[in-house]
DNA sequence: GTAGTAATAACTGTTGTAGTCATAAGATGG
DNA sequence: CCATCTTATGACTACAACAGTTATTACTAC
């Protein structure tokens, strides 16, 4: 038997069928605290609960594919940086039926959810619990902003919990806190990103020069404007190859 | 539209199948060299050329679950260490069908590869070629030892690769060479270790203090035996909470 | 001008780690 | 038993990365 007729003669219905989503984890830094964009479940399972942004992988899509599709969406965006963070499979994750969900994970400016949330009114940029330091790892829970709780749908605080690990462990050696900022930033914008993301405070001299030893950073001669004081300069993300 | 979407996704016929695999990279060093599993193909597709061990998720069974299954079955281990690797989806990744696979990836010393190999003779260690240094990344080959090369099915070259830049990227902070090696072994085979991982040589005192500083590792007292001279201590790695 | 505040620069100390050299230990062969 | 070989182990030195502190500069507001 050659190739052709075997593709040919092969079944695919032979195999017992499990669904397949991309959940999209977007975070983004709203007054120097970590934020991620929920929807309100409308209907059951979970209804009324938080739940990440996400949908079925269609079947001619690749995985990437399928996670900018729904950030075009759901979140009303494109051509934004985004990563594979982890797939999720437990069998009773979902109890419609068995479904497998790869998620992804994006980091973006404030500004860029405003027209996502003004078209969908369901939408709401949440402030995240953190209730471990480091890259202990964890569920992570989310809250309004007002202290109050939002109860996270299926197991979305993992998933969140998986993408703030990431965060945290990769936010030292790689530029991606660019992407949380506009064109041109301060030197103290960027401390306040990397404080949220990594849950603690930094003394500004070694953080200064940390960041322009890394080089991936290039001051602009320009200066903000608006500000009581001493106006900083402003900086600008250097794109590298490989990076 | 979102209502549309929505309404889809809970109709499971809806959607044409996608099928869903784990793929496993077995692991091992061999002579200083980095090996892994591969099972020479039967069938069609990919008749003849090399591929990783791997198989469908049953609907009832979790992804690590299937990891594990599929560990036992193929390759006769159990119990061992085994991390999440990547998700790998493009749409033509396989002629047969769209079949996404989530790949995991272990470590095992070479004699817990032996009664595999015994019992399937399609089974074979081979040596990898890196063909890039630190953890830039990329595809990553395989030969059979004697400098043949061995064509991989599918996107194996690919996931291949990723388990290897994952593996020197984690080797530095993460206790994970110690599955490598038998239960006692001196500084020498733990270097050597390293060495085929990271693919570079390194200096002996540094890496001694290095190792021990970082709390990994205790003395037994005893030594190896059978050297032609002075033997090494036998060291033991240390459990710890958290590892 | 003066005061106030924040940005920036200079200085200092600590830590982690690498390289080199010296010593110790055991095995082998006479 | 002793010389000699090879390797393991420890001691010393040097360097690089990085943090903390203090001083200086620069701008706004009154």
């Amino acid at each position: 038997m050659d190739e052709q007729t075997f593709l040919e003669a092969y079944d695919p219905g032979a195999f017992p069928q499990i669904g397949l989503t991309v959940d999209l984890v977007l975070l983004s830094i709203v007054e120097g605290r970590l934020c991620a964009l929920l929807q309100k479940r409308a209907d059951h399972p979970a209804k009324g609960m938080w739940a990440l942004p996400g949908g079925f992988v269609r079947p001619d899509e690749g995985l990437e594919d399928a996670a900018r599709r729904i950030l075009g969406d759901k979140a009303h965006m494109q051509d934004c940086w985004l990563e594979q963070l982890y797939s999720f499979g437990a069998p009773d994750r979902d109890p419609r039926m068995r479904i497998v969900t790869v998620a992804y994970y994006a980091l973006l400016p404030r500004e860029a959810f405003a027209a996502a949330m003004q078209a969908a009114p369901e939408l709401v940029l949440a402030e995240l619990d953190i209730g471990w330091t480091g890259e202990a790892g964890g569920p992570v829970g989310a809250n309004d902003g007002q202290g109050e709780e939002m109860a996270l749908a299926f197991d979305h605080a993992e998933i969140l919990g998986h993408a703030v690990k990431r965060l945290r462990g990769k936010i030292d050696y790689a530029p991606i806190a660019f992407s949380l900022l506009p064109d041109r930033f301060t030197l103290r914008e960027l401390q306040e990103v990397h404080e949220a993301i990594l849950g603690r405070q930094m003394a500004k001299p070694p953080f200064r020069r940390r960041m322009i030893d890394q080089g991936w950073i290039e001051g602009t001669g320009e200066f903000e404007t608006g500000t009581a004081f001493r106006p900083a300069e402003l900086y600008r993300h250097i794109e590298r190859k490989g990076d």
